[in-house]
DNA sequence: CAATGTGAAGACCTTCACAGCC
DNA sequence: GGCTGTGAAGGTCTTCACATTG
């Protein structure tokens, strides 16, 4: 029984498919083939279950996979069993939005503590949860079982705060800071840069207009681009 | 001269690059490896090398590379010698949050409108701008040239705005709306889902603490997570 | 017969290792 | 000597294609 690890890239679909497999629930289906759940996922049948059968073998043949236990397999591989809360550092525009955000809620992470340090910030409250100062981020974590630390604060902090959050034993961090973090080996971190993201897109909104004045393109030019 | 094409993994990591040789050109650094270069960036000096000579032979063997000139190539190879115009659809948390982000400006984009629907909100200003309706959505992409638009709107709005912004000349989006879009053959699409990046982060943080009980780990537990 | 599960093939990306150049 | 540029090797992920099964 050494269930062999997930592949990243499948574990990365994975949240997609249990959305995809949630609405597909509250409209009352029973069953789902994998061409019906790659069409509303955008990807191939092959990979769908492919990315599946990482799982175990829980499709029938001829018929599909059975929407509820599907859904409940990839929440327990996911480990969105239990629910998980999170601490944001950083309540400026983009934190205060996170903290607002209903989404998180909605799929189980608790929003447990807002972090800063800015004293005109400290004090405050924000959607009903007051803002507490940076040095009390060891006892937050401590009291309210901070799993998930997600930074929001300027690129120059975010070194510091990251240290602080390995220091308090959070060991997952979601990082929306232009910048380049180091944690220690066991600590995961993942990174979301928002002017990246639109730089990418740049080079894609380049090259086609190059594309457009050289003639009817190659079969290039595809909807999906990169990560 | 066929310049053969940038492969996608390269060009999600030029904007990496490009972050870290304008904060060492500020340094005054005239010159970098890629072994520093690729230190700060987060990955092997091997994989920025055959990066970078995708762009062109623009090192100096015995020396590393020309930070100015380096910086040149890669603004050059994203298309970032213009500013691109942004339109950002849907005014709520999150849409607010980045209205106001400057990071945008710094790197070139603006923001020239902002869309949505509730009456509420339409007509009143944010930073020094007008929120526009929806239905002016051609109208402004006309006069503001808007190359690329975001979608911060609810899910189920989602594919409606797509469609209409497709309809009215634009050709790269950027989607935070948990939801599938479909485009046209010939629009570029890039999703950030916040509640998948949790999602993905709570399955890493799963598998750990299981490791952990079992022992002291195989070599497993990296740093980074997946894409 | 419809649809899964999966070896095999193929595409893509990263790392290695070293020749070549300053 | 130091560092780039790059074929070759090695991995990982995706797609193909089909045997298998309810």
């Amino acid at each position: 029984m050494t269930t062999r690890p997930v592949p990243d890239a499948t574990v990365s679909r994975l949240p997609l498919y249990l959305r995809v497999l949630v609405e597909l629930a509250d409209q009352g289906e029973a069953t789902v083939s994998s061409d019906v759940l790659a069409d509303a996922a955008g990807v191939s049948s092959a990979n769908v279950r492919k990315d599946l059968s990482h799982l175990g073998s829980y499709g029938t043949r001829g018929i599909g996979y059975d929407v509820a236990h599907l859904i409940h397999e990839i929440r327990q591989a996911l480990g969105l069993t239990q629910h998980w809360s999170i601490l944001i550092a950083g309540v400026g525009n983009l934190g205060q939005a996170l903290a607002r955000y209903k989404g998180f809620a909605e799929r189980g992470f608790r929003v447990a503590a807002l972090i800063d340090v800015d004293p005109a910030k400290v004090g405050s409250r924000l959607d009903g949860m007051q803002v507490r100062h940076l040095d009390d981020l060891p006892k937050l974590v401590r009291a309210e079982q901070v799993a998930i630390g997600v930074i929001a604060t300027p690129a120059t902090d975010a070194q510091d705060v990251a240290d602080r959050m390995v220091q308090a034993g959070i060991r997952s961090i979601l990082n929306f800071a232009p910048a380049m973090l180091t944690v220690p080996e066991g600590v995961t971190i993942r990174k979301v840069d928002l002017a990246i993201e639109l730089q990418i897109l740049s080079y894609y909104e380049q090259r086609d207009a190059v594309r457009e004045l050289k003639g009817p393109a190659g079969k290039q030019g595809g909807a999906i681009a990169g990560s």
